[in-house]
DNA sequence: ATATCATATAGATGAATGTTAATATGATTT
DNA sequence: AAATCATATTAACATTCATCTATATGATAT
């Protein structure tokens, strides 16, 4: 449980940055290079591949390398994840936290 | 467009903390007042204030002053724009920004 | 009005983040 | 094997973040 809280705010981490979350919205119709993102933005080569590296290592973005090319595309199944962590995590529930912090103080460490 | 990303950044922000997403899945099968959360962490007043400050100026978390106690809730609203935003972020859609950007290469600024 | 309880603000600090220039590595072409 | 193109790594830097202690404010109870 505690461990979905790390996990999670590390993947938000990952969504917490304009380019990035702009990455995202232009690979979701299918797979670009490194250098064709690159010309969309006012940002440096090693700037693109600091960005490509956080999201590829929390498995929101997938890398494959094609020749020279790096080809990035969407990991469907970790943003999947994110969806459902958000809605379940917002939305009422019988095994609910705030249940346990109420039943016992020290429980929710 | 590019005002979606730095807003929606800014609340990727807010949840991109442990500390954070606790307290949202606290709070998610009603309100609790902050003496009542600060239980539940190993964190002092002050910063659990930073928090709460952060989670409400972003709009995820409603605060009402109950007497000395603030009430905080969840905002629903702003949860399900979230929820919005990710799903259509990262899904295929005809007016793709990736489209944009193989047409007319310096439109995506 | 004073004491107490609940919360907020200010200032300080160490750690993490986003950026760049310079350089290195890896793949393709000549 | 040398040159070139695409990407990654390193080192440095300014900025932002999460945290604390100390203090202030706001509300309730005595």
């Amino acid at each position: 449980m505690k461990n979905d809280y790390v996990d999670f705010a590390l993947l938000f981490k990952a969504l917490a940055d304009e380019t990035r979350l702009k990455i995202i919205d232009m690979l979701s119709c299918g797979g670009l290079c490194a250098c064709d993102i690159l010309k969309s933005f006012n940002i440096t080569q090693p700037t693109l591949s600091y960005h490509m590296k956080i999201l590829t290592q929390c498995g929101i973005v997938n890398a494959n390398r094609e020749g020279a090319w790096m080809h990035y595309t969407l990991n469907h199944k970790t943003i999947q994840r994110i969806s459902e962590y958000w809605n379940e995590s917002t939305s009422n529930k019988d095994d609910c936290i705030c249940n346990k912090c109420k039943r016992e103080t020290d429980s929710c460490q």
